[in-house]
DNA sequence: AGGTATTTGTCCGTATGTATA
DNA sequence: CTATACATACGGACAAATACC
């Protein structure tokens, strides 16, 4: 037994549900004993039993549903590939249909998405990289994603004004099937290279309530940044918020690692 | 989207102080009132005012220290480029270093790192990557790394057996200054191609005690797979663990766009 | 360097609300 | 509809870390 002081009751109690979860006495998605339960089996108040699952919680061990229980988390990670683009999902015969849809399908797992286009004002960023004002009205599309039915992601695009003129249907409400990479590439605008950044962070309250994730999932962002050539013009400005439990990014990096071979 | 009619009074106070916190009220790194004084000032209980900022802190608005107080965070990220390799740092004049110290003293901030070299039993997946038995011995190299004096991120690599019998530098107890990458790829094992997964997950119970970091914050993921050719001979497995407040990982992606010029 | 006030962390007991089975 | 289970809320006590004199 550990008696050392310095660790808090409700974490000694936490560790000890873990080992018994690690043990294999509640495998993944069964339901943990109830707050009193445990409340009378470790003989503590209801405030540090609450405690200790909710740094379980917090650790992504376990999920707390309201009025049903305390259930043991199994992570399902979908690989989403920044690499390959619509070309060779063509050579694999696949047509009419959007990267991402071709990766969750790939993964047995059924894609669902709600399409929006909305004109919004153009953040600093946007603006600075688009060479406008900030405030400048732009073109948003945005998708909201499932996976099986739980929300999954959501991805936002914005398009430079000259762009839009030239090929309206960016400013249209209907979703474009093919995807808008393949699809402004068809019409004379390929994207030779794209700037892609990875970070996470808490989901914003807007994005909670589209994910309603438990305690311990945050966003995974991918913000990707895509231009006609190096240094060239801007084509597209992209955001997409994960849920970071659901979700691997894969890249394949080119390797240059020999110094002495230049 | 669904509308909560409900919401509790903790998530309510948590939102007033948020819209003081970007009215200006209170800048960042500032100091929030007291529990006691929020209390009062919203004539709520001491559960109530702490469930508050525990939202707060939750969501990576604040940060409460023991003793001290509860204050806004300010986000400062590092980018941390994934595509770039020695070669490049070396026409740039920079030799002796490895590509993350270059990274951070680029930003103006300041690297350090404590090195260990251990001989670690292989996990299922690395046995698979490189093709030998699960608890088969292995060496493993790792990087505890802090920035301006804060824990950052833990970088650990295994190599192959064969490769380390090749270069037994591997197996030593000292860093290599210059990056395994380079060092490995001057010794006639370049790395031509990586594959790289992002993602993100709450710190474990060992990483939280290296990093101590604030409530809100989790990890940010980077596997790397390092092959000599593609679909070749894996020459390094390496996992980074970054503070996802701390950093963003940058690829340069080529574009293939153009569906139809193939 | 030490002592004291301040501030958050832990823990107790209890009551009521609300979602789920 | 009822019982169960977690969520919210009240009020208070003491511990531990920090700040300041």
């Amino acid at each position: 037994m550990n008696a050392d002081r310095r660790v808090p009751n409700y974490q000694r109690i936490a560790d000890a549900l873990m080992a018994r979860i690690d043990s294999g006495e509640f495998p993944s998605g069964s339901r943990l004993p109830t707050e009193p339960q445990l409340k009378a089996e470790y003989d503590v108040s209801s405030t540090t039993v609450r405690n200790a699952v909710k740094a379980l919680a917090a650790a992504g061990i376990v999920e707390t549903r309201h009025g049903a229980g305390t259930f043991v988390i199994e992570r399902k990670l979908l690989t989403i590939n920044a690499t390959t683009t619509e070309d060779l999902d063509r050579r694999r015969g696949i047509v009419a249909q959007d990267s991402w849809s071709t990766d969750v399908k790939e993964a047995g797992r059924e894609p669902d998405q709600r399409f929006e286009c909305l004109n919004v004002a153009a953040s600093d960023e946007q603006a600075k990289l688009l060479g406008v004002e900030p405030g400048a009205w732009l073109v948003m599309r945005r998708c909201w994603r499932t996976v099986d039915g739980i929300p999954a992601s959501i991805e936002a695009s914005v398009f430079p004004r000259w762009l839009v003129d030239a090929l309206p249907e960016l400013g249209s409400p209907h979703d474009i099937a093919q995807g808008t990479t393949s699809f402004v590439a068809e019409r004379g605008y390929p994207m030779e290279v794209h700037l892609d950044y990875v970070s996470g962070r808490p989901f914003t309250r807007e994005e909670e309530s589209f994910f309603r994730a438990p305690a311990g999932v945050q966003a995974l962002i991918r913000g990707r940044v895509s231009y006609d050539k190096p240094d060239g013009r801007v084509l597209r400005i992209m955001e997409t918020v994960y849920r970071n439990d659901m979700h691997k990014i894969l890249y394949v990096v080119a390797g240059r690692g020999n110094a002495t071979s230049r």
